[in-house]
DNA sequence: TATTTATTGCGACTATATCGCAATAATACA
DNA sequence: TGTATTATTGCGATATAGTCGCAATAAATA
């Protein structure tokens, strides 16, 4: 893996991240952090993902949300939980469940993106 | 809803995911009928999915895969089952496994999208 | 301080999907 | 059958998300 530098563009994604808490988008990102390129944005998430200190969620609209890695250590990453999109306000938000999986005979497993939408209780 | 009407458009769309039985993108259906528009086809694809004859995937790659309605009737639509998705040649089928949702409190549930990825039996 | 190279900004580019509008054609009906 | 209605289509423009190449910048290391 290739050496990683210390950056206030780095820091502040991060440190967002982590105070929502949620799954976020580039846009969302963007808006609470201005002042970096969208290519900066996006190539400091996937380095993240690479690392795995963060997390990629595939959105029902097809965009890519980012969340921090809370419950997988370092060595074994599994995100293997259903995820939430509220309809309304696109937050998206892990949960616990996380579903036992049986590919049929001969199907090798890689990743998982499990999505349900649907009506968040804030926007309710 | 809207009347429908008979063209050929429709039916060749039709025949090819039936023919097929796996998911289609939009790129993986032109490319077995030539001859129509991309805007068709989509209006075409999302035409299916308000009647609910089709349901939609969206990929861990953002994009939208269609596949025939098999198991449900025709009033109560239920696509909450796992998908595959071979990383190697694109294809997406619809598992069996319909994970349980346990939504929080507050919540409320519209919609399901599940993806697995990894590589298929025929790409081994 | 000087060197190395990871990171950034910028613009161009790709890919997926939708939209408005005029033309076409399937259906209903006289 | 001929005509009116309007669902459907083709076309081009548009929107949005994300990546890429390259030169400039700046963090790390010596
Ligand atoms: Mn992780
Ligand atoms: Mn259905
Ligand atoms: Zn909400
Ligand atoms: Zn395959």
């Amino acid at each position: 893996m290739m050496k990683r530098r210390n950056t206030k563009s780095k820091d502040d994604v991060l440190e967002i991240l982590k105070l929502k808490g949620t799954a976020m988008s580039h846009d969302m990102i963007e808006n609470e952090i201005e002042g970096y390129n969208r290519a900066t944005i996006y190539r400091i998430l996937n380095r993240f993902c690479k690392d795995g200190i963060v997390h990629r969620i595939v959105g029902m609209n097809g965009k890519q949300y980012f969340a921090m890695c809370t419950t997988c250590k370092h060595e074994e990453h599994r995100h293997n939980h259903i995820h939430f999109q509220c309809n309304n306000c696109e937050k998206v938000e892990c949960l616990e469940e996380e579903p036992v999986i049986n590919l049929p005979k001969g199907y090798t497993f890689e990743n998982f993106n499990s999505v349900v939408s649907g009506i968040c209780q804030d926007c309710h």
